[in-house]
DNA sequence: TCTGGGGTCCTGGTACTG
DNA sequence: TCTGCAGTACCAGGACCC
């Protein structure tokens, strides 16, 4: 789900377009949040919705009707409400979307083994190898289209190249429910008209920094001298940029991509100082976390503590462990320690995250048990919660300093 | 206007090591 | 033993993406 739209350049021809050896597709659900959410609400359907949580939340997903009054996503609730104010607000429905997207995912691979899921809602397939088998790949967009549309009863929209950055260029332009192919000899003709902002990896503060350089279009980008460009975005970004302004891309579609870090940052109802209240949520993280880690077969070396205050500065502080872990009590540890050191008197706290980096498979990493190692009891205990939770639900086991007093003062039943 | 939560990647500084 | 250097790892923060 692009946050970023654009018109697209308009059609000089009406024959169809030429999508030979544009064999990367990528599929990008619209609005999907708001769309499968209105699968249970059907009778919305065609009026404002916006999808979001209460508090200082902000908007996950709206309809077009929604977006029509300026609503868009990660737009704080508070203003989202205020203009569009008749917009009918619904939670959003994490589990369904996944089922959704389960769905999804699986429509794509039986078309071809090379799918790359981006998020929930995207993904890219390389079709190549369905070419002979299916069609062309603008015949195969279409059926990927009208299937899901179909059984999902959502619609998306394909952007059709021989390259990924195009591909998910066009799918932006093609929105909503549509197809774009970018025929190879005319990606430069249709890049170079583009803003800069349209470029993959170009925030608010790169299209600044291209701004202030005079540089509106992709086309200007193409034109820059890369060393220009290096100086003003860094080696890195300034490098890439011009690569991709000339549609230079040589990412293939990876059906596996591994996790490189997992996390969870909570952000407070009310702004807090109570540092009790504050390790309380550290511990609450760091549980989340390790089971998230244990989950995914890996284990983590690195634990980084995000501070966000209320003045909306943030901070963070990162340790490496002299062993990779997914032991909670050991992130807990860690992430209390980092949070401690900073010597923080009352400070009035918004959010704090708890991270694991350094992610490598459990069975390739190289822990070496001790007889006298206190940590394998706990590793086990871990394994216990897990089960647990599994059986009856996230939450079912947690520390006991996460009860609330209430029910820790409440008898015993029976 | 008042900014979530989950991530990735890059940069620049510092510390360590040979 | 000290100094300079280069390579590497770690750390912190920023920008970006969905």
């Amino acid at each position: 789900m692009s946050r970023r739209q654009f018109r697209p350049p308009p059609r000089t021809s009406d024959a169809p377009p030429d999508d030979t050896g544009c064999t990367i597709l990528h599929v990008d659900m619209d609005a999907f949040y708001a769309s499968a959410s209105l699968l249970d609400h059907p009778h919305l359907r065609g009026t404002p919705v916006i999808i979001g949580g209460g508090g200082r939340s902000v908007v996950l997903s709206a309809t077009y009707e929604a977006r029509a009054f300026g609503v868009t996503s990660a737009m704080p609730m508070t203003r989202a409400k205020r203009l569009c104010p008749q917009a009918t607000v619904i939670r959003p429905d994490h589990d369904r979307y996944a089922a959704i997207s389960a769905a999804v995912m699986a429509t794509f691979r039986s078309v071809t083994d090379l799918v790359e899921p981006l998020s929930l809602d995207e993904a890219f397939l390389d079709v190549a190898p369905a070419v002979r088998r299916l069609g062309s790949p603008a015949t195969i967009g279409q059926w990927v289209r009208d299937t899901i549309a179909d059984e999902q009863g959502i619609t998306c929209s394909v952007g059709v190249a021989a390259t990924k950055f195009v591909a998910k260029l066009a799918s932006g332009l093609a929105k909503p429910d549509g197809l774009l192919v970018v025929p190879r000899a005319d990606v430069l003709t249709f890049l170079h008209q583009l803003p800069v902002g349209a470029l993959w990896g170009v925030g608010d503060r790169t299209e600044e920094a291209l701004h202030r350089l005079g540089l509106m279009t992709i086309g200007d980008i193409a034109h820059t001298p890369v060393d220009t460009l290096r100086r003003a975005l860094g080696d890195a970004s300034g490098t890439h940029l011009h690569t991709l302004a000339w549609g230079r891309d040589e990412r293939r579609v990876q059906p596996a991509v591994t996790e490189k870090s997992i996390g969870s940052d909570e952000t407070f109802a009310h702004d807090i100082d109570d540092p009790d209240a504050i390790h309380r949520e550290l511990l609450r993280l760091a549980d989340r976390t390790a089971a998230r880690v244990r989950a995914a077969g890996m284990v983590g070396r690195t634990v980084t503590v995000k501070v966000r205050f209320a003045d909306f500065t943030t901070i963070t502080r990162s340790r490496t462990l002299r062993e990779a872990t997914d032991v909670s009590r050991e992130i807990y540890a860690a992430a209390r320690a980092l949070y401690d050191s900073l010597g923080l008197q009352r400070a009035r706290i918004r959010l704090v995250g708890v991270r694991m980096e350094g992610l490598v498979d459990v069975e390739r990493a190289s822990r070496q048990p001790r007889l006298d190692d206190p940590e394998q009891g706990w590793r086990e205990a871990d394994r216990a919660v897990d089960r647990a939770s599994a059986r009856f639900g996230a939450g079912a086991v947690r520390p006991g300093s996460l009860v609330s007093d209430r029910r820790r003062q409440s008898p015993p039943p029976g």
